[in-house]
DNA sequence: TTCATTTTTTAACATTTGTAAAATGTTGCG
DNA sequence: CGCAACATTTTACAAATGTTAAAAAATGAA
């Protein structure tokens, strides 16, 4: 079991013990499409990896709803505002996808994060990376148009534009509908 | 020394042992306004807290310049992906204003990060705690106009608007600054 | 398959924002 | 002061994107 968990990337770099000891404080949870796992107005106690399936990650606005996340097997998923501040986040996230995840209480987790620094680091790290990537998104917002995003997003995530509508796709890149048919009708 | 380090709100969650740990790998440093000190073509090897003044970060596109942070006393100031990946970053950081900074080696704050606990839930606390501003800014991109976001701007950084040149808030707020103007004279 | 539902595309038009260039305002230095 | 350099606003026009509605295509359940 701690072997099955060694080839996700996002826990390779655990020694034997840490990783089991983290391994103590999960479960294992199956959710079928359509299910959503975190909600935007609760304080969601539980840390995920995803280990088959795709999920997105949105928000409500007045009259749209916004994806500004989408993650596959191996992605680390949480609230970030309910990890951070323990308040109630920004995001849903659902399943699009019959989905097994990875879940980790968050209390056991802070209290290893006390405990063990190892796994502190690995913390650390996981909020790193998470923080490029948000900051990687920020500065192609504001460099490349439209157009080059859903290139980009393409080439990166062929999987995905397969099997996401192409609704989520659009609010993700930041453009309406209308206005990715149009980029890909431009082919 | 440790008392002076303690009013910013960047170390205060630091034990009188750690914090004593941290402050042997500080330096001061103050440089003049204009000064650029993280270059994104090269790897930053410091970490900085900002004492006093202030600091823009900015990428350069083909024909244009886009700010995308602004800094103030007690920010933390780093280039993220020198920080975290040890490689080139995205970002400059340019001063606006003389500012006198704390800077910690990288080399010496990962060591720590290896040998004290606190310290390293202290950088992974800093880490989350730039996560989530930068997601938050990312949401507001999506569901807030520029006119709100200038608004908002001005409501939490009013020193920032006085002191820091129109061109670089409204690439801040991702218009060009012909379109600030415009809102600006729509009162 | 067929029908109902949902998604995607297309069209016409409105609005916003961008671009370029000129006009005006501001700052700091000799 | 008076000039030069730079910042900001304004104008006119162009381009991109949004809005609304309808048509076409795809999907899923009976």
């Amino acid at each position: 079991m701690i072997e099955q968990l060694r080839i996700i990337a996002v826990f390779s770099s655990l020694s034997e013990e840490s990783l089991h000891e983290l391994s103590n404080c999960m479960e294992y949870v199956q959710y079928p499409k359509g299910t959503t796992i975190i909600r935007a107005d609760k304080v969601e106690p539980y840390f995920y990896v995803l280990q088959s399936g795709i999920a997105r990650a949105y928000s409500d606005g007045e009259n749209q709803q916004i994806t500004f996340w989408f993650g596959q097997s191996g992605d680390v998923l949480f609230s970030f505002n309910s990890y951070i501040n323990n308040r109630p986040g920004y995001e849903n996230i659902e399943l699009l996808a019959n989905s097994a995840l990875i879940r980790i209480k968050l209390t056991d987790l802070f209290l290893l994060y006390q405990q063990n620094l190892e796994i502190a680091n690995w913390g650390r790290k996981i909020a790193e990376q998470e923080l490029i990537a948000t900051e990687r998104r920020l500065i192609d917002r504001a460099f490349k148009g439209a157009a080059e995003r859903y290139r980009d997003f393409t080439a990166q995530s062929p999987e995905l534009i397969k099997k996401v509508a192409l609704k989520h796709i659009a609010s993700y890149l930041g453009v309406t509908q209308v206005t990715l048919s149009r980029i890909r009708a431009a082919h």
